[in-house]
DNA sequence: CCTATCTGCTTGCACTTTGCAACTGGTTGC
DNA sequence: GCAACCAGTTGCAAAGTGCAAGCAGATAGG
């Protein structure tokens, strides 16, 4: 990335963020709990390529968007966590789904997820980002998951696609 | 901009969007009212090169984000405008705005305007965009401005700084 | 007229980033 | 001890970015 160009807000978060892949990385770890290099490698609809997929996890480490910690079961093993700057680009990410699902030629079962959190508002946003929270950064859970009922929706519309 | 790599929402957005500098120029035509090449070219803080510019309103244009209609008071100028579809890219650039500001070394003179769209909320959201309507589509004004409420805050704070 | 300036770009070139495929050194389960 | 698995790395071609200079046509002033 480059130097910094300005103090303005959207131009900061654009250098930090305004990239073919991060978010994508962001997206799956967020709401496919893929914690794991191979996971995140290998499941991704768009297939990113390991040497990118290494590249950003670094990076987005040293952002602090993400945390890196060694899975005690496994010697080789790391596990890749949100920290609390990532979870509150929540309401950003479903900003983006909302507009996309609006203006592009979105595919159904990868919208249903969408719909949900736009139908459920900030309010659902915050339950949401407290399970985040639960699952990321050890924050005891405070209500039912969003997460099951995200990926029952989800399921749901595969099926029905055959 | 690669080939298609999913219908997901999030990620057809990205192809659309995630590059350093497709939403820096719609934020300047958006906020900054600015409307001729030469205008994006040597007004931004930012710096654009002037083929880049040219490459992403070309694009922009495509994607039909922008228009580009010619002026009648002079052969070679070129005036762009917003589409209906970037008009409704408000609520994500505010979004993008807000998490930049908590997280990351934002410039006071160029957050204050963030600030007040923050603090408007939805509300105050859609009055602009239906300014922007106006401005950019030949709507009938509906209210006051937004766009001089915020020209205004920004002014006060660059006078502020000194 | 003639010239200086302004218009939206284009060109050439160096540099950086991306994308693909194969590969690495170490770990684990059987 | 061996196959499968782990998080990456390496080499290389292609694409994208950034900078400086330049361009033809249009306009404004004298």
């Amino acid at each position: 990335m480059t130097a910094q160009r300005s103090g303005c807000p959207i131009n900061l978060t654009l250098e930090t963020l305004g990239d073919r892949w991060s978010l994508i990385v962001i997206r799956d770890i967020m709401f496919g709990n893929r914690r794991h290099f191979r996971e995140l490698h290998g499941a991704s609809d768009e297939g990113i390529a390991s040497n990118i997929l290494a590249d950003r996890l670094k990076r987005l480490v040293e952002a602090d968007l993400l945390s890196r910690a060694e899975d005690p079961s496994h010697k080789q093993k790391a596990i890749y966590s949100l920290t609390e700057k990532a979870i509150q680009l929540v309401p950003l990410l479903v900003q983006m789904g909302a507009w996309g699902r609006r203006h592009l030629p979105v595919s159904r079962e990868m919208s249903v997820r969408q719909e949900l959190l736009e139908e459920g508002g900030p309010a659902l946003w915050d339950a949401f980002m407290d399970e985040l929270r639960t699952l990321h950064l050890g924050v005891p859970a405070k209500g039912p998951s969003v997460l099951a009922r995200l990926r029952q929706a989800y399921e749901e519309a595969l099926a029905e696609k055959g």
